[in-house]
DNA sequence: GTCCAATTGTGACCTGGATCATAAATTGAC
DNA sequence: GTCAATTTATGATCCAGGTCACAATTGGAC
């Protein structure tokens, strides 16, 4: 299952806006939601308004499928970053493919794995380290499959939500691992080293 | 597969003493581990040796399935809690099981989505939460299968590896919550209200 | 070019929880 | 029962990063 699989058989896309609430916390799943193009995030926002990005997906990702599932509420928003398209595949139709194709369940198992990997590395970053290393390892795994001098393109507002920390302190934090020579700082841009 | 099909099979048992290794981070995988008694501890140790829990399994768990399908060395040490009998199931046997048999493979699927689930909602609360409002989800998580007046049978240490914070912290916070009435203190066992 | 919104950048102050030190209670082995 | 090890408990101090308050840059829209 992929989005031109499903292209080629005639599923419906549906069109966000930038910004737009694809499905908010608490609400009962229905579907898995293919990516045909754009960039959604799926973030968790406490009492206070303070934003945890979860995860980004982007063109040819796919979410939602944990929570569809167990069949329990999804835990985060999923939001469009920019305008997107996108294809829900419902329940009934997810779980016969699931069932009758064996090299996608071996895929979904797989792209579970690595959530899992990202989760559990993030966690204990979290759990135990420093604002510094935080954002060090973040931006080694973002910048991972970037070539030299790429500019990664993530605010820091963005990486502040993704470590748990505040704007100021990865703006200052990112100040000195680019005076450690770590990355490259090009008017504010953040560049691979 | 299950513990009781391995057994039925033939699948030799391992046994582990009570604080033994069984795998550590950086080591390649070789196979996934099903418990036939006991409990183990999946934990990430930082610079300075201080660890943080990412998982506990028990009898009939079966854990390290992730590195194995991806293929990439463990991130956490996995260590016994307590005498342990285990079964390791190699990857090749692993990995044509998964092909053949459709309802483990989606066990495996809801298996994986219950822990991403755990970790999404730990992250969120490592991210963005004060020490008493992750005690009290923790707790609450916890607590979910035990009846009412069912002892707790966790240490404050391994709450507060849980949690990202100090034992101390742990300690103070949980006679905070029992003065609120959120749980009840028994000679410092944690009994469910 | 001008304007405006978003993002980056900086200084000063504040606080939750870490750290350190030490004691009391509980549990298990014998 | 005794003893040692583990776990729980408490008080005092400290500091990383949060918070607040602005300022400076950058990038698009026109």
């Amino acid at each position: 299952m992929t989005v031109n699989y499903l292209l080629a058989n005639g599923f419906k896309v549906h069109d966000y806006a930038k910004g737009e609430v694809i499905y908010p916390p608490d609400a009962a799943p229905r579907a898995v939601y293919f990516i045909k193009s754009g960039k959604v995030k799926m973030v968790t926002v406490n009492a206070e308004g303070q934003e945890f990005i979860q995860g980004i997906f982007k063109a040819n990702d796919y979410f939602g499928e944990p929570a569809l599932i167990l069949n329990k509420p999804y835990l985060a928003y999923t939001i469009a970053m920019q305008d997107c398209e996108i294809i829900p595949v419902y329940r009934d139709t997810f779980f016969k493919f699931l069932d009758e194709n064996t090299v996608f369940s071996r895929k979904l198992i797989q792209n579970l794995s690595e959530r899992l990997f990202y989760k559990s590395m993030m966690l204990e970053e979290l759990a135990n380290e420093q604002a510094e290393h935080r954002i060090r390892t973040l931006l080694n795994y973002l910048f991972k499959d970037l070539d030299k001098d790429a500019e990664l393109k993530v605010t820091r507002q963005q990486l502040a939500d993704m470590a748990g920390l505040r704007v100021e302190t990865v703006i200052r934090t990112i100040k000195k691992l680019a005076a450690q020579a770590e990355l490259k700082l090009v008017r504010g841009k953040l560049i691979k080293v």
